[in-house]
DNA sequence: CTCAACGTTCAAAGCGCTTTGGAGGCTTCG
DNA sequence: CGAAGCCTCCAAAGCGCTTTGAACGTTGAG
């Protein structure tokens, strides 16, 4: 059944049913539930393309999937779409993933912005030069971003206290004892890795220490490159007393690294892992149950798709800017530095 | 520009311009060529929703995104994903994700299939009694399935063998000399955890063992779920030689029970896990590294988006059934079954 | 009593594409 | 030479909705 049946059936204009369905001031109440009424026993459902076409709106919201990225970094963005799926459903938002390539990555986002499928992308993980969001702003196309864009000035976003979290992380390590601490970070060109990188760094300068005690390693983030540079690591002689890991699975790989070395953790080593909050993973399930620096990537995915939504509402680009706390939980995974051998 | 510009751009009519694009015969090839070569120079795309409106097809593929289900089950989920995305990216199909709870995934199924947002969906974890496929069913909306439908006829499938696959690593544990079996499967009401409960029994039986050696559970396959119940079961006097596992993380957990309890793997117990070659987690990661049960959950992704694409094309639902051998590849976690103590 | 103003409703014109039913020109064949 | 047939191309009618501009009755002020 459409419009047109709709309205022929209640004696009406299309004109007069499509306002009353859409809550239109220019029509009386008593029409109004009439219609509504009609339209619930009828089971009328616009159709979607044909507004689509009429308003220009796709009521859709766009996230581009970076197969190979995505693919490396996280399990987390199951839990992050999560996030973003809850809202967006709620406001009968539709969700179009879009994939590509990190080479066509930037066609995909021009193709979106012009075609009109979806009303607002949403952007993670920002790079320190983003060639996405040059090319989103260039073109007025809305936009917002989940972690913390180079330029923030004129942007929504929403980011984690990375810098915060890092520093705290790393001071808490310093005050424990500790001097020779290893960070196994993202990669470089990732806003995220940076922020880690300077908490940590200023831990250090805080802490009146040199900050080449600072080990830093930049990589994608996975158990196994994790495992790789950790195992290294740790066969050196100047060994790091302690390991700061970008994520859960990093310090899968480095729990794996020091249990064939048989080194004990905490015992010999510390570690400290910045947790998503995966349900498959729960930091509180490993052997021994690791201290993390903690945030929810599905809470921000939820807020992240509000954001999104707003912004399709009509709110200005750069209303909000939130960065959100990162918590420490201290569990068993970390330790007063071994003496001195 | 839009196509009505074009055509007076090259002062021709719609009508010719918009078979010229779209490969109709009816046009002369110099027309074609030039017309194509004017679409190219102007950047000429033509408008996604006007296309949907006039042809009723909307160029798009739908999942539906259970977020509590694949939250449980899935980082697979992201390589699963990757794998449609890939494929349907090169047919410039769109992937529109739905969003759903479990209780009102039915809801979506059919909003999904009576408003044409969508001109396919992909089912996947089929269930034994599955309301969905009994909906779009009757709804007679095109869908394909990944995994095994309860009544397989006149449904397109994709499946891989979990009865091959389960009765060979049962077999090879029996070879080996292991009697009590662990078999950590996935929740009862998927048909996938049916066939491979089906497959180990017939191991047993093949061998002429009573099948009450064999120690099966059903359950979400966390790592949490599994750490437990294995913690448990290697705990008894009687505890199993062998734990078969139904993903990497099961495995997962197994490993820390045993670690905990100090069994060693793979002298005190072995350990074959199905793996669907989650790029995060390589099973020749692990330590010991585990012997598996191998398929490629993102080549079925892109399979299954084929199949999808085929459907929309006007294939016959049904046509396409098949079964994907799944390989056993014997790694460093199972060895003969220690002595009786 | 008249006219302006208002509250409701409507007819019709799009949105940008596809597709039907011809129309015109050219070739071919009886 | 004329009719049939073919190859190209076109005008116009949708697809199902929103939205503009106008019309209609009714009301209230002057």
């Amino acid at each position: 059944m459409n419009l047109k049946e709709l309205a022929a059936e209640l004696h009406l204009s299309q004109t007069t049913v499509s306002r009353a369905l859409n809550g239109y001031p220019e029509v009386s109440e008593k029409t109004r539930e009439i219609v509504l009424a009609a339209a619930q026993r009828f089971g009328y459902r616009p159709s979607p393309a044909a507004r689509r076409l009429a308003t220009g709106r796709a009521h859709a919201l766009g996230v581009v999937f970076n197969a190979e990225r995505n693919v490396l970094m996280d399990p987390l963005f199951v839990e992050y779409l999560a996030g973003v799926a809850e809202t967006s459903a709620k406001q009968g938002f539709d969700i179009l993933i879009s994939p590509s390539t990190p080479s066509d990555e930037i066609v995909t986002f021009g193709r979106l912005a012009r075609d009109g499928t979806v009303d607002v992308v949403i952007l993670s993980a920002p790079q320190t030069v983003d060639a996405r969001i040059s090319l989103l702003s260039e073109l007025k196309f809305p936009f917002v971003v989940h972690g913390r864009p180079p330029e923030p000035a004129g942007i929504s976003y929403i980011d984690i206290d990375n810098f915060g979290a890092f520093q705290q992380a790393t001071s808490f390590l310093i005050q424990l004892g500790h001097r020779r601490i290893m960070l196994i970070n993202g990669e470089e060109h990732f806003t995220f890795a940076q922020d880690r990188s300077r908490g940590a760094a200023i831990a250090f300068a805080a802490a009146g220490l040199p900050n080449d005690m600072l080990d830093e390693h930049f990589m994608p983030m996975t158990a196994e490159n994790a495992y790789r540079s950790a195992r290294q690591a740790l066969e050196r002689e100047e060994r790091p007393t302690a390991i700061l890991c970008g994520s859960i699975l990093v310090a899968l790989g480095v729990l794996r690294a020091a249990a064939e070395l048989g080194l004990e953790v905490p015992r010999d080593l510390s570690i400290i892992a910045h947790d998503d909050e995966m349900p498959a993973f729960p930091a509180d399930q490993f052997h021994p149950q690791l201290t993390t620096t903690r945030s929810s990537i599905r809470a921000a995915g939820t807020r992240v798709a509000e954001m999104a939504l707003a912004r399709v509402a009509g709110q200005k680009p750069g209303t909000v800017a939130e960065v959100w706390p990162v918590q420490l939980i201290v569990r068993g995974s970390t330790a007063a530095a071994p003496e001195r051998g």
